[in-house]
DNA sequence: AGTGCGACCCGAACGC
DNA sequence: TGCGTTCGGGTCGCAC
């Protein structure tokens, strides 16, 4: 599923192929999907182009002349690029046609990903973007920053980082292997963290989205002819999924638990 | 205000 | 090529 680092390779490898392609036709299957009004969706975006690609926390910002289309993938969206001939595939859920007759195919089994047309000036006061808290590799995200955000928070430390509003990015897999990093327990309440351990969430978030990120970059370019995303960082989880299994570290069981009614992974061990 | 939980989805995994 | 049930996962909205 699309965590930030997946996100930013489709916004990377999205770039090198659609940019500057007039949209001539928009196609919506599944209207839910789309905030807008549908008709304006479709009108406004037609004659457009995509001039760039940006983003922000796991929120895709296709940039047009007057417009940025948000769109965020949840667990399993995918973007195709695909010609015009090819059939519509039962999970393509929105399709852009660009003038040279090639398509940008947003495909989603689950139905959850969402997208929302603003105007250009109207983006900092959208709410899902205003409330993005700091980038994982942004030089502002200290340990006095972290302990700032978790004070009197009496959630387990682990549900404070899916929290997008204090780091923006961080899926269930990444706060799964940053508590490792860090060796800290899941479930330890957010508030009685310590500085050197909101230090060492820093420096795990910072480390593991930048590994991930290369490993992405790494996948994607075995893929030709489409742009389903997986991912190749699966090789380096140290504890997501590894219930049962060895700890690398010290050979203890890896446990795997609900937190806030998300699986959690953790070395009973090294995490305490 | 902070916290917890159901809803949104549907394919995969599971139980019998 | 068995079928019904449960689960997962990011985010929102609502209840407490």
């Amino acid at each position: 599923m699309p965590e930030i680092a997946e996100v930013e390779t489709v916004r990377n490898t999205l770039k090198r192929r659609i940019l500057h392609k007039k949209i001539k036709e928009v196609e919506v299957y599944y209207e839910r999907m789309i905030e807008n009004n549908i008709n304006d969706f479709k009108k406004n975006l037609i004659g457009e182009s995509f001039i760039d690609i940006k983003r922000r926390g796991k929120w895709l910002i296709f940039e047009t002349e007057t417009y940025y289309l948000l769109s965020h993938l949840r667990m399993e969206g995918k973007y195709f690029i695909k010609d015009r001939e090819e059939a519509k595939e039962k999970h393509e859920h929105v399709i852009f046609v660009f003038d040279d007759d090639m398509t940008l195919r947003y495909a989603d089994t689950r139905k959850f990903g969402r997208m929302n047309l603003i105007l250009k000036q109207d983006l900092e006061q959208t709410e899902c973007i205003q409330k993005q808290g700091l980038e994982p590799g942004d030089k502002n995200l200290t340990a006095e920053y972290l302990l700032q955000k978790f004070k009197s928070k009496h959630i387990p430390i682990k549900t404070a980082l899916l929290d997008q509003t204090i780091i923006s990015g961080l899926g269930n897999i990444y706060a799964n292997e940053v508590l490792f990093y860090a060796k800290i327990d899941p479930l330890k309440p957010a508030g009685s963290l310590t500085k050197d351990e909101c230090g060492k969430i820093c420096e795990g978030a910072r480390e593991i989205i930048r590994e991930a990120i290369q490993m992405g970059g790494t996948t994607i370019r075995s893929y030709t002819s489409s742009l389903g995303v997986t991912g190749r960082f699966q090789q380096n989880l140290k504890v997501h999924k590894r219930d049962g299994e060895s700890c690398f570290v010290c050979g203890a069981k890896i446990e795997n638990i609900k937190v806030g009614g998300r699986s959690t992974y953790y070395c009973p061990k090294c995490q305490k």
